[in-house]
DNA sequence: CGTTTTTCCGTAAACGTTTACGAGAACACA
DNA sequence: TGTGTTCTCGTAAACGTTTACGGAAAAACG
């Protein structure tokens, strides 16, 4: 059914020595035969078999992207990362490499996923996301040598792999900032549960400029829940009920503002009017909520792009002759003011 | 680095042929070896190339799942997917089957992705989603006798592939029932453009449960846009700008209720309130908007469970001794009644 | 015209598996 | 003891590529 280099060999009567390298455009072809073969291959209907290039190439010219669940969420974050997800695709496209997203049943943290990838040589690299504090795959694959790239930062691993992160930090002062100057003093933070490092880093930043502006951290205006709806849902309302209640509150996420505005509204607290609310990670939810949510917003699907070439710099085989590897980059967040705060 | 069969038979003093048959379960094998086989196969970290496998077997051991963009969708309407592709991959890995997601620029039409997975056998099987009414995909498929399914009927193709699909138009005609019942007469509709199936059946049923009523269908009241929450917010003030405006509106989806609320709030209607809102497939985003959403519930999950049961049924290499394959299947949507109306 | 270089192509090995085939050894049976 | 059966394993081919190597023919050069 599917036609192989042989039958192209067959069809033209030359060796499939030559047939292949017409095909890989090697010099020692002659160009009149490479015309030929060009064509029978359009008329044949020939693609190559990725098994075989694959298997005598050692490189199977797919990259791994590891779409991880986490418990208590049914939805993977993923309106964050399609547009990632685009630019990553289409940068790697242009290297003839294709995107592959393995998913894992929510619950478990993809070690088994991963291993399986990268025993069975799947692909030529993987790349992970939601990167946490202590991150046990970037060990492993630190250790295995396999060729990774992150988006997040880690502590883990020897911090010689690429990775490209936004600033969570610098975003959640900001907001601070932002708020602060708007008069609000007592100003609540709600973030994910779980060692996911953008949480981490967020609230490094809020509690600087909360310094920074001569206000105590209040330990009961932070809280954290679950990275979705539910999530937000859920701890709103112990902000709430703090002694000295907070006048406005960040959202690490616009499923958590999502849920906690729910929160709000059942307690009869209108966004925008009663209280300030501010999102980090801006998304179309954000824009399109009432009252539009302030949010900061991330050039998603250029750091997808970004990300895919430090990811093709780290392999041996894609790698060109160019410079040093690029490594750790951190992307700013831009401040979309809209009407909840 | 990696160890090979071969390292297995020179550490063992056997040949490959004995290491791989005993690794593989056959019968032919004694028992003592076969132990000592595995426990090699565990210290050696050995587990079998892919590539290598493949090659010789003519079965990837995986199938793709095409996430088509639309024109204008940057999410990809992935929501709704998650849940689904939860259950399809568990299902395909008790089968020793991998699910890989291949991705598109948004706006084309995937029909070369799609060409590229067949002709290089990246896959053994693939799964559609989003079927439109004239699908080309499907008959690229059925004609080149590539296994596949679909997540969605479609009236391409010679019907005799495995499909699954909710039952969009009783779901239409359910959310008519109710609004009708609770005193609705002038009922709206808000549907995707482009020929997506379900907006057809959507469409359909809620078409046929007004004539039912006796209410005649208003050409003013149907609209169609992005299905986006951009759309949903473009196409809204149309129908209210009618002659005689809805006093409630059904919208296909939940990013476009999530749009089409926006431009209610701005011309100072409050959904539950002063129009009753209904969104035909839920998703958490209806559950914590305020007011929630009444809208009805897929499966998600278990769908895809039986999807992958259906696709394996059609797959040559692995499709049991069953019986007959499996062909159409249509689930229920359940009505999920919240304060929207 | 003889020698060297270049151009082009065929041969065959290799990648890591699986599997059809056959053969030796052990065993059962008459 | 001879014959047939069963158990176990080794041999080698095959899957579809890529590529190192060498060689024949053509071209260049003296």
């Amino acid at each position: 059914m599917a036609s192989s280099i042989h039958d192209l060999a067959r069809h033209l009567n030359i060796s499939i020595g030559t047939v292949s390298r017409a095909l890989n455009g090697r010099a020692d072809v002659n160009a009149d035969t490479r015309q030929r073969v060009l064509e029978a291959a359009r008329t044949l209907n020939y693609s190559p078999n990725q098994s075989g290039r694959s298997l005598r190439q050692g490189a199977t010219h797919s990259i791994a992207f590891m779409l991880q669940p986490h418990p208590g969420d049914q939805q993977y974050g993923e309106p964050f990362f399609i547009p990632f997800l685009i630019g990553l695709q289409a940068r790697l496209a242009e290297s003839g490499l294709d995107l592959i997203v393995v998913m894992g049943a929510p619950g478990d943290y993809q070690q088994e996923r991963l291993r399986r990838v990268v025993e069975t040589r799947r692909a030529d690299a993987v790349l992970l996301a939601w990167t946490r504090r202590e991150d046990e795959r970037i060990d492993y694959l630190t250790q295995t040598g396999f060729p990774f790239a992150t988006l997040g930062r880690s502590r883990s691993g020897a911090k010689s792999y690429p990775s490209l992160d936004l600033d969570f930090e610098k975003a959640g002062a900001d907001a601070v900032d932002r708020l602060v100057a708007r008069g609000h003093r007592r100003i609540a933070a709600v973030r994910p549960s779980l060692d996911l490092n953008f949480g981490y880093l967020f609230l490094a930043g809020y509690r600087k400029a909360l310094r920074r502006h001569g206000i105590e951290i209040d330990p009961e205006l932070i809280a954290s829940g679950f990275i979705n709806e539910a999530g937000g849902y859920e701890v709103t309302p112990q902000v709430m009920r703090s002694k000295a209640p907070p006048t406005a509150i960040i959202f690490n996420n616009d499923a958590m503002a999502l849920g906690g505005c729910k929160a709000l509204a059942e307690m009869g607290i209108r966004p925008g009017h009663d209280m300030a609310v501010t999102v980090i990670v801006d998304t179309p939810l954000c824009r399109y909520f009432s009252p539009a949510l302030t949010a900061f917003r991330p050039a998603l699907e250029p750091m997808g792009q970004r990300l895919a070439e430090m990811l093709l710099a780290s392999i041996p085989a894609f790698a060109g002759p160019e410079g040093p590897r690029i490594l750790r980059e951190v992307w700013p967040l831009e401040l979309v003011a809209r009407d909840s705060d």
